[in-house]
DNA sequence: TCTGGGGTCCTAGGACCC
DNA sequence: TCTGGGGTCCTAGGACCC
C-alpha cells in the first residue's frame, strides 16, 4: 500500500497541570487531584488526575460539577509560570533530535524525524529517547504517537495515555482506526459526534464504510474530509515553529453579572492595554477590532469594526472597541454582563515609526507595564477603577 | 452540571467592483 | 428594460482545539 515509512511523531505530556502539582506534592500522588483556572463559582477544570477521572471528571467541566462528582478530590488553581519553565524545557529536548518541531500547545508537538534517523536510530528509537528524557529531566511521563502523518500520530499517543508509546506502521492507518469512537478523531466535537449518531455511526470504521454522498448532503465540504480523516488520511505537513499570530485577545468572565457602565469599560480599558502590548512586543498591527460581551444566562454577542488603517495604540483600540461596546450594551438594554472581551484581528506587520510629538511617555509606560504583567501576573497592575472588583479575590495582594 | 481563556478555521450573506 | 458572473472584503456566528 503505502511506500511512506512512519516518521511522523506526536509528543504530548500526560495530564500535565496535575503532574507537574504532583512534583511539589507528593503526598497527593494516587489521589483524586483537579486543577483548574479559577475555583471562583464559574471555574472550569483543566486537568484532573486519572484517579479523579474514574469519578467522571473531565477538562472543561464546572468546578462546581467535579465538587459534585468528587468532593474529595483536592483542587488547585494552575499556576502558569511554574508550568511553563517545564514546558520549555519540553521544547527543547525535541529540538534535539530535529528542527522540524510543529509547537500544538504548551504540552504537545508534532515532529518529523525523517532527517534524523541516521543521527538517532528509527522513528520509534526516537519515540523512546524522548519520552525517557521527559522522565528524567522534567520529572514526568509523555505519551508518543508514530505514524505516517500528524492526524494518526495524535490519535495514537491518545490511544496510548498515560506514560505510552504506540507506533502504526505505514499501511496500517485504517485498520487501527477502525475500531475507535468517533469522538477520538480530531475536528469530531460534540456537535459533529451526535450528528453521526444520528446517522447511526459509532466507530471510525462505520464513519469510513458510509457513502460520501450522504455525508456531502449532511456536511457539505466538511463531510468528504470526515471520510478521508476517518480512513488516517491526512495531509498537512509538519511545519516547524508556530508561525505569526492571526489574532490576539482578552476576555473576562465575571464571578457576579457587572452591571456597572463605567466598570465595563475600565476593564475593556485595560483589556486593550493588553493586547496593544502583545501587538507591539510581536510588531504587528491590527485592521479589525472586535468586541465580545456575553449576557446570563449564556448569550454571546461579537461586533467588530474596520477603521481604515492598521491600528495598534491602547488608545486607538479602546476608541474602536468602546464605540463598539457603548453601541451593543445600548441594544441590549443595558442589562448586566457576564462576560466582556475584545480581540485585534486581521494583523499585519507594523509600519508605523514614533511620530514626533506623539506621547512616548504613554507607550513606554504600556510596555513596562505589559513587561511586570509578563513576569508577574496580569493582577500585579491593575488601573484604578478595576480595584475592587468581584474578580480580584482570584489575583495577589499589594 | 451550567459552562474559562486563548486561539484557528469555516460559512454565509451583503456590499461593491469589473 | 430589470439583469450575468466572478472576485474580494466585511461582518456575525459557530465548531473545534488545547
Amino acid at each position: 500500500m503505502s511506500d511512506r515509512t512512519a516518521s511522523v511523531l506526536h509528543v504530548d505530556l500526560d495530564a500535565f497541570f496535575v503532574s507537574m502539582e504532583l512534583l511539589r506534592r507528593p503526598e497527593l500522588r494516587g489521589l483524586p487531584v483537579v486543577v483548574a483556572g479559577g475555583l471562583g463559582p464559574r471555574g472550569v477544570v483543566n486537568t484532573c488526575s486519572y484517579e479523579a477521572r474514574t469519578f467522571g471528571v473531565r477538562s472543561a467541566m464546572p468546578v462546581s460539577r467535579a465538587r459534585q462528582l468528587c468532593p474529595a478530590a483536592t483542587f488547585l488553581e494552575s499556576d502558569y509560570p511554574y508550568y511553563s519553565a517545564a514546558s520549555r524545557t519540553f521544547h527543547a529536548i525535541l529540538r534535539d533530535y530535529t528542527p522540524l518541531v510543529e509547537p500544538a500547545g504548551a504540552d504537545e508537538a508534532y515532529l518529523d524525524v525523517a532527517g534524523s534517523e541516521r543521527l538517532f536510530g528509527d522513528a520509534p528509537t526516537i519515540a523512546a529517547g524522548i519520552r525517557r528524557r521527559i522522565h528524567e529531566e522534567i520529572g514526568i511521563t509523555g505519551s508518543v504517537g508514530v505514524s505516517i502523518n500528524k492526524l494518526v500520530s495524535k490519535v495514537a499517543s491518545d490511544a496510548g495515555k498515560p506514560d505510552g508509546l504506540v507506533v502504526v506502521t505505514a499501511g496500517e492507518e485504517a485498520a487501527f482506526f477502525a475500531p475507535r469512537p468517533i469522538r477520538e478523531l480530531p475536528m469530531v466535537g460534540p456537535k459533529t459526534a451526535e450528528a453521526l449518531r444520528g446517522l447511526g455511526v459509532h466507530t471510525l470504521g462505520e464513519l469510513a464504510r458510509f457513502p460520501i454522498g450522504a455525508l456531502e448532503a449532511r456536511f457539505g465540504h466538511h463531510g468528504r474530509e470526515l471520510h478521508a480523516r476517518a480512513l488516517g488520511i491526512f495531509d498537512a505537513p509538519v511545519l516547524a515553529g508556530h508561525g505569526a499570530a492571526k489574532s490576539i485577545s482578552r476576555e473576562t468572565t465575571f464571578d457576579n453579572d457587572e452591571p456597572s457602565r463605567e466598570r465595563l469599560r475600565a476593564i475593556l480599558r485595560g483589556q486593550c492595554e493588553r493586547v496593544a502590548a502583545d501587538l507591539s512586543r510581536q510588531d504587528r498591527a491590527s485592521r479589525t477590532i472586535t468586541l465580545k460581551l456575553r449576557f446570563p444566562p449564556f448569550e454571546t454577542l461579537t461586533r467588530s469594526a474596520s477603521p481604515g488603517r492598521p491600528i495598534d495604540l491602547a488608545d486607538e483600540l479602546f476608541e474602536a472597541a468602546g464605540d463598539l461596546f457603548e453601541r451593543a450594551w445600548s441594544e441590549h438594554a443595558c442589562r448586566p454582563v457576564r462576560l466582556i472581551g475584545m480581540g485585534a484581528t486581521n494583523l499585519q506587520e507594523r509600519a508605523r515609526q514614533l511620530r514626533l510629538g506623539e506621547s512616548m511617555d504613554a507607550n513606554v509606560l504600556f510596555e513596562t507595564v505589559a513587561g511586570l504583567r509578563d513576569r508577574f501576573g496580569d493582577a500585579v497592575i491593575q488601573r484604578g477603577a478595576e480595584i475592587g472588583h468581584s474578580r480580584d479575590h482570584h489575583g495577589p495582594h499589594h
